[in-house]
DNA sequence: CAAATTACTGCAAGTCAATTGCAATTAATC
DNA sequence: GATTAATTGCAATTGACTTGCAGTAATTTG
């Protein structure tokens, strides 16, 4: 299957479907994390998954093991968007060199909002084009290097 | 004054100069922490800096209060390398715009270097040349947006 | 230079995101 | 349906980072 990211809106049958097929075993819980991050128009903190999908319906813990368990699977990316907790969303693809994005946290209000071009040299305009203004970028690499296998 | 970055190798009156410049008192532990980061070649994170400095010298707690200090006044910048921590080093110069610098950091051992170079489309070759492998990269971005003063 | 003011520091306690051990419960496998 | 493996709740724990307070050192002022 190939997921779309963020705003993808699964049905519960996908959800159930990318589940399986990623070993993980059809619980109520896990599903509906996954649905809650398939209608997210922004990466969700753990806490924001908890606060939504109800403190007497789940506990905190298993959403954590639930977000670790995505990310090994390669499932979710998680983002670190200059807060002090991370957010995660759905990868777009499950190979994550297909195709990806970016977002854009208002730094005053805190409102996140997601990039869909990522042409480098069209970001520019496009953050004057949005009303954006004293962007700041963050960018990071992380590879193997020549030592490593 | 203009420092460069990581690798700088300040002498102690330049570090020190450049505390008295922001308003921060010249005490032995700031000026140290400043001349470790500016001789180190990777940003460095809080434990390193106790570990490198000392832990008979001065309290991790005092640590923690200067970077916020050094990031605060602007001197220094935080660096999330997809390491549970941050890093710090020295900003390549006050206002941020002049010139910044990237890093790559191995997914494997952990081993850190810095990019000189910071046009984008130029990435893909360097990273080859370098005999980094599988590349993953890390952007996103922060500005004001259209609602906020 | 000495007194007054302000900033810095060590120590201990606290916060909060994220992890973990264990026993009970549920899902997958046969 | 019985067996096995994964998931869950709860409580305790880790580790990064913060904070209050009382003592000390640095800066300012006369
Ligand atoms: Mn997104
Ligand atoms: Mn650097
Ligand atoms: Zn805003
Ligand atoms: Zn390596």
């Amino acid at each position: 299957m190939k997921t779309k990211c963020c705003d993808t809106h699964l049905s519960e049958e996908e959800a159930q479907e990318l589940l399986s097929q990623n070993g993980i075993s059809r619980t109520k819980i896990k599903t509906s994390i996954l649905l809650l991050l398939s209608k997210s128009k922004k990466p969700l903190s753990a806490s924001e998954i908890y606060q939504k999908y109800g403190p007497k319906n789940c506990d905190i813990s298993t959403i954590w093991r639930t977000l670790k368990q995505f990310h090994e699977k390669g499932i979710t990316r998680e983002i670190n968007l200059g807060e002090d907790f991370f957010r995660y969303e759905l990868k777009d693809t499950q190979d994550e060199k297909d195709h990806h994005h970016h977002h854009v946290r208002c730094r005053n209000c805190g409102d996140i909002k997601q990039l869909e071009e990522c042409d480098l040299s069209a970001f520019e305009k496009m953050f004057s084009r949005l009303g954006f203004k004293k962007m700041e970028h963050y960018l990071e690499f992380t590879g193997i290097c020549s030592k490593c296998p």
